[in-house]
RNA sequence: GGCGCGUUGGUCAAUCGGCUAAGACGCCUCCCUUUCACGGAGGAAUGACGGGUUCGACUCCCGUACGUGCUACCA
């Protein structure tokens, strides 16, 4: 019998959530859900010199915008709670001890000094990076190195240690990953972690693998950038005692730059004008702050969406996929093993596809805050009728102000030059003609406006196209927008006349 | 430098040995539209390279190149 899926995100709190952490949190909420799973947020916070004031709350509200809730967390709790690494503190110890016990670790003494000697001293143009290892663990203090004695006296002396895994030499390591398949390492080749650091706290390596027994975890999803700590991780499953417990690895590919080298980073995002974390995110200490899709404009649908699409597809042509149909159709086989590079237009692209799919009246409400800020206060009715005509040129929710700001303010007339260069007595006088024949329109709607303005046109013999144009940058300041008529229709008479008044006036 | 992982158009990608190599984004042309957009029709653009295996290789194997990740008492 297979035992329950259950899978966590592990995200340490300390800033801004980048989009491929958002795309894991997909990758495990749609692998639970598609398995009657659950999904648990495990909050890594073992490093107190990096720990960031509100980065777990931050975490949540990303979580909630994207409506990817997890079951277990800090939040709600659950049955393995305490879900946050720093108030589980004590239960490290003792694995380490084991490990200890076992012969699988050691103590080491060595000072942050020391270390960076020996990596000084070692360092040649062959070897750039010297391990702390199965080579040179030997050179330095530890209880591999020193005599029984004098590490029970450091002890005693209380002089600080921190906790080794001693790696095997001449072994090779190997897995499975869902998605890589048969992946293998040589242990001669990986250095002797550190797994409790000498502030009591375990590190990622020794944490991972203790609260992933203890809480169940039977698949665990991850970014590339952990593979090659794999091997350490997967020892200290056999070690413990747990193998045949360990979950099933999955290493995600990696979300790269757009011009190439390297993983996308919140610099990229800067420098390219795009967001790289889910919400909007201030760092506290240096009140920094970064850009989210969610500020940007985006849908949360569109933007899972997306990103579900960068490195996996269900095999046929269909791109639009609701969180229901991923959560059917999602399937590990299915990722691609290369990193991709991130498109922020393809982004774009989503998330007009999902603009178009609304109604008036949810378009309304999602740009209402965008109109608001421009101090306008229309009604959610007026609003919705324009959202349903202003909304196949919108992309992003403030674009609803940019292809629409004329229905709610009295435009600046930015084209005046395209009008004033044709500009004749002859227009002037169709144009106070015109008005005045609608003063008398004894119905307002698109039709009945159009049918004046075309017995206007025949009255002065002029031709619709070189007056549509005029007319329309009188209405809306510049050259775009949906029809003109609809545009007179739903801004009314009153401004409808006075906008052409005050342009005539102006040549 | 070492080790791991990867490599189909500019980008995301389909293809599980039969390919005249899908589709999407972006780009270009045209149509529609007396604006902009939407929509429609076209177009340019792809298997890193070299060896095998095979009747047949984008698909399998091996090398090379390139990319990328890791190489902290950070995750």
């Amino acid at each position: 019998m297979d035992k329950k899926v259950r899978v966590r995100f592990a995200p340490s709190p300390t800033g801004g959530l980048h989009l491929g952490g958002v795309r894991t949190v997909l990758y495990n909420y749609l692998y639970a859900r598609q398995h009657g799973g659950d999904f648990v947020l495990r909050i890594e916070d073992t490093d107190q010199n990096r720990y960031v004031e509100g980065a777990e709350q931050y975490i949540y509200d990303c979580l909630k915008w994207c409506r990817l809730i997890p079951d277990e967390s800090p939040l709600k709790g659950g049955p393995y709670a305490p879900y946050r690494q720093s108030e589980r503190k004590h239960l490290y110890y003792q694995y380490a001890q084991q490990l200890v016990d076992a012969g699988h670790a050691y103590y080491a003494f060595d000072t942050p000094e020391e270390l960076e000697r020996m990596r000084a001293d070692l360092k040649t143009d062959e070897n750039p990076n010297p391990q702390y290892g199965h080579a040179t663990r030997g050179r330095m203090r530890n209880s591999l190195s020193l005599s029984r004695e004098e590490v029970m006296q450091l002890l005693e002396k209380q002089t600080p240690y921190v906790i080794r895994i001693k790696m095997p030499e001449n072994e090779t390591v190997r897995f499975t990953d869902m998605i890589r398949g048969e992946v293998h390492f040589d242990t001669n080749q990986v250095d002797d972690k550190v797994l409790l650091k000498a502030d009591g706290m375990p590190t990622y390596h020794l944490a991972v693998v203790v609260d992933d027994r203890l809480m169940q975890i039977s698949h665990a999803f991850r970014g590339e950038e952990w593979l090659s700590s794999a091997p350490v991780h997967i020892l200290l499953w056999k070690y413990l005692g747990w193998l045949d417990e360990m979950p099933q690895w999955a290493h995600l590919p990696l979300i790269l730059k757009p011009d190439g080298h390297g993983k996308l980073s919140k610099r990229d995002g800067e420098r390219l004008g795009f967001p790289v974390f889910a919400m909007n995110w201030t760092d506290p200490r240096t009140n920094e702050s970064a850009q989210g899709f969610r500020e940007r404009g985006f849908l949360p649908e569109a933007f899972i969406n997306m990103l579900a699409v960068l490195g996996w597809n269900d095999g046929t042509e269909q791109e639009i996929f609701s969180l229901d149909e991923m959560v059917s159709k999602f399937s590990i086989e299915r990722i691609h093993k290369g990193g991709a590079k991130f498109d922020f237009e393809k982004a774009k692209w989503y998330n007009h596809q999902y603009l178009q799919r609304k109604t008036g009246a949810e378009l309304a409400e999602l740009a209402m805050p965008y109109i608001m800020a421009h101090t306008a206060t229309p009604t959610p009715e007026y609003l919705a009728k324009v959202c349903e005509l202003i909304k196949e040129r919108c992309t992003l929710l403030p674009d609803f102000w940019e292809q629409g700001h004329f229905f709610f303010e009295t435009p600046e007339i930015k084209e005046l030059d395209t009008i004033k260069q044709k500009w004749d007595e002859n227009k002037k006088a169709f144009f106070q003609n015109w008005i005045s024949m609608l003063e008398s329109l004894p119905s307002w709607d698109h039709l009945s406006i159009e049918n004046s303005f075309n017995e206007a046109i025949q009255a002065a013999g002029l031709k619709k196209g070189d007056i549509m144009l005029p007319l329309r940058i009188m209405l809306v300041g510049g050259k775009y927008g949906p029809g003109v008529f609809l545009i007179a229709e739903m801004i009314g008479k009153e401004d409808t006349v006075q906008r052409v008044n005050h342009a005539i006036s102006l040549f």
